[in-house]
DNA sequence: TCCATATGTCGATTAGTCTCGACATATGGA
DNA sequence: TCCATATGTCGAGACTAATCGACATATGGA
């Protein structure tokens, strides 16, 4: 991820609203959510919801798909994956002794076949 | 993390003068800079620098110590490891399928015990 | 105490963000 | 074509953030 993208997509998470958005699309997906029903969940305008998912959408976090009258919002999980890299791999900088138990932490959030040996529940 | 700490940290992150400072401090991990050094570093007046430095302070993502007539400032890696968390974790919402390969990635950027046998190197 | 260095705080200006009413566009059906 | 539904865009007001000169505080040394 480059340095333009990273900002925007901190500015875009650095809002409430949009911050919702974000984690209530990443419950739902892989399906997705319309416009008026994410706006309508959180209780805000469809003319306000519009202006926050056009942000997250120009961050790269989200995208929107055309279905018949429906615009349907989907999380997009490889931003979050660019993102957090943006700030493990600087972290790095050639020295992996400082993010490797960074690192460590967030395999034992969540088992993958690498770390299905530790424990699987995180405190 | 907590969700007003990480909105703060996002926000913290999202202007380019302090994402340059985050950064310069994650350089200088652990020895720190002094506050003069990082303004003079990144061309900035001392007291537009001081502004910045306290909400990156007070999102948890810098700390400071006095040493004689200078402050020192440090990155808090922790403060990357609970931000990262707190999206990733987000992500895993209980499916650990749909995150295991954005930790799988991470994990590729920074050989760890558990992933020493893999491709030390990242594109 | 007085001065120099290092940093923080205040206040004003400028710039940017958030919100939402009003209007515009897009789709599907009668 | 006309209408209803779904969403986007514009513009104004209110709010918030960024910048920097001027002043204040803190430390160490003469």
């Amino acid at each position: 991820m480059e340095y333009e993208q990273a900002i925007l997509a901190f500015a875009a998470l650095a809002q409430p609203t949009r911050l919702d958005v974000f984690r209530l699309l990443i419950e739902h997906e892989p399906d997705g959510l319309p416009a008026g029903e994410i706006a309508r969940h959180l209780a805000v305008p469809h003319n306000t919801m519009s202006t926050h998912l056009g942000i997250l959408t120009r961050a790269g976090l989200i995208a929107a798909e055309r279905h018949s009258r429906s615009i349907i919002f989907r999380a997009q999980l490889e931003a979050v994956r660019a993102l957090t890299g943006y700030l493990v791999k600087d972290c790095c900088g050639g020295r992996p002794e400082i993010c490797a138990p960074l690192i460590a932490d967030l395999t034992s959030c969540c088992p993958t076949q690498n770390t299905i040996t530790k424990e699987a529940v995180h405190g």
